[in-house]
DNA sequence: GCTATTATATATCAAAACGATATATCAAAT
DNA sequence: ATTTGATATATCGTTTTGATATATAATAGC
């Protein structure tokens, strides 16, 4: 019971550099961490207001003109809960591929249903691979490589795997296609 | 709207090779997809209520002394749900790694804890590994080659991104330690 | 033979996450 | 001038997660 929240963490650990509003955390989950973890708005706004709270976080309401908005700011109890989460060493690491279970029950289906199916997975991760190798180029120019190593490592972390993908999914369509179709 | 219950398509995959119960279909799915797909009861056992309903599967009930079970057959409705599914070509493939997150939002902690949290995931990984390979190498032994092929391909890939996962592991590591601690 | 443990089997529940949708303002481009 | 896209918050139904409860059958150890 009392399970942890993860988006919590996620909004903590972002907090933890800057104030953000919920509409700027969320761009930054979609940003740098997309490729390891995922946010939604009907996750994070709930979230901001449950950690508000407890007094994890504070929050600041403010109108420009007809428009209003609220940045969060982490409190020092907020802070604390975030270093004990990072000290915790379990942690859980999972992967939802819907690509590979067409695969793995592809059996019923064409070969060549399937071959597609690696396709639209290989050009999807190609497109990620490229986005994810600038962001990398940039970061390794960045004068300040000591606070930038983390991203470093997450991001290397990312093409590692990606490369393992299309390596993978040249590997497959080979195997597909020398067998010969159904 | 009616969205679609992912869990709904691996029971039926799994329906169409064997007939099977609910604890039945958590075993396989903790078994040869568990790195790519996980499921729990709280999801399995309401899918097939679910289905039963729209007519997908059909249920048997037995039981032996005070025992019951209910062994669960894939209807013709459900065979063509699966072959739909199977056709369309978009497919959610999304991963949610903690390990990542803690690294990459370890700034605010020691250069240790970070390092620590590295070689527990190194860790579990090679035990994974270890399995995966084993059930790979009995898949290749196996006479009926045809039948297997998109087993070995899925393990390929489970074993492909974990070689690429301890690969990233040695690198953080190094990098971690190169940099001296704080 | 007795007992403890593990495997089989189903089920439910609160909390959390997902994904879609609604609403409205502001900035930029056509 | 208008349409498109970005900013900003919020909600809602459905699905998933993870934990827990219950009970019987089989196995292993003493």
């Amino acid at each position: 019971m009392a399970r942890e929240r993860k988006i919590d963490m996620v909004i903590l650990g972002l907090l933890s550099h800057e104030d953000l509003t919920g509409y700027d955390i969320k761009k930054r989950i979609d940003g740098a961490i997309s490729f390891f973890w995922k946010g939604s708005f009907g996750n994070i706004y709930p979230a901001l207001k449950g950690m508000e709270n407890q007094g994890l976080i504070t929050k600041n309401d403010t109108s420009v003109g007809g428009r209003e908005k609220t940045t969060y700011h982490i409190t020092e109890s907020g802070s604390d809960a975030l270093k004990d989460w990072l000290k915790e060493e379990q942690a859980s690491n999972e992967l939802k591929y819907e690509t590979l279970l067409k695969l793995f029950f592809g059996g019923a289906e064409s070969r060549g249903v399937s071959v597609h199916n690696i396709e639209v997975f290989e050009e999807q991760i190609q497109k990620d691979l490229k986005v994810l190798k600038k962001y990398s180029e940039a970061l390794e120019k960045a004068l300040d490589v000591e606070d930038h190593i983390y991203y470093s490592i997450t991001a290397s972390f990312g093409i590692e795997t990606y490369e393992a993908y299309l390596k993978w999914c040249a590997k497959a369509k080979k195997m597909l296609k020398q067998r010969g179709g159904k």
